[in-house]
DNA sequence: CCGTATCCTGAATGATACTG
DNA sequence: CAGTATCATTCAGGATACGG
């Protein structure tokens, strides 16, 4: 009877191939996928980059981060630490003093994703041409 | 008056560093804002590697793709095209045959992307360490 | 200063059925 | 084969108020 749940079939698939269960983000149920979507959050792409700067306070991303949100900077961050990217550090004061850093782990993340953002921020421009053209080629066709 | 709203900001901001109105993913109002969200899209990822192998049918990329639906992709694939990343061919034969391939733009993210995708592949068994670790951790300080 | 707790809404997406 | 159309659902995430 041949298993039919995804995370079933990928372990099989690997093991078929005779290697270590290699990681593999196109498989549904490979664990990787998972992290994928986690390292792919919108804010994480912008938290990451944001630390290579060195260990910051959470006022500090606050204002660096326009448009982020407590809660949404909080979540993030603590699903960055149980991941080992980030290390969250508390001074224990009052006020309280907070800093956040990268692991090395999450320093070699944050290097990846820092060359997307750089990507993004180079290329804008060609793509908002690239819009255009679409657009005039559509209403030719829509007519 | 100040101006208030972010976009405003963004665009004197710029021209206050006498720059050319230099694209940030960290100014809220920056088209690379938006731009990022698109290309950190969830298929998006998974597709743009994917057309680096050459060019593919909509089948083909189904198949290789674990769990996107037929809806997903479409959609996914042409705001890619729309942006200028992945060109559509359409051979307008009966029955229906359709490449999708990558253009010159596209293919440079998609070297970007891959390098992501394969730091995760690369690193998930760390990640999951990392994980139990923090659970551990997580126990001892709740009693 | 650095969070947590709650409520609430719309946008994203999966399921399903149909078409050229 | 390669889509489109529609519906139902969920849940991410914003707003707001409170707490150590």
């Amino acid at each position: 009877m041949p298993a039919t749940n995804p995370l079933q079939r990928f372990k099989e698939d690997a093991e078929k191939r005779g290697g270590p269960l290699a990681a593999n983000v196109y498989a549904e149920a490979c664990p990787s996928r998972a992290l994928l979507a986690l390292v792919a959050d919108k804010w994480t792409l912008l938290i990451m980059p944001a630390l290579r700067r060195g260990p910051m306070r959470n006022g500090d991303l606050m204002r660096l981060i326009e448009g982020v949100s407590q809660k949404m900077l909080t979540q993030t961050l603590r699903t960055l630490e149980s991941n080992g990217l980030v290390r969250r550090i508390d001074y224990l004061e009052v006020p309280p003093r907070v800093e956040y850093e990268l692991t090395d782990l999450g320093r070699s993340l944050a290097d990846a994703i820092r060359k997307l953002d750089s990507w993004v921020e180079a290329h804008i421009a060609e793509v908002e041409e690239a819009r255009e053209e679409f657009e005039k080629r559509e209403r030719i066709n829509n007519r």
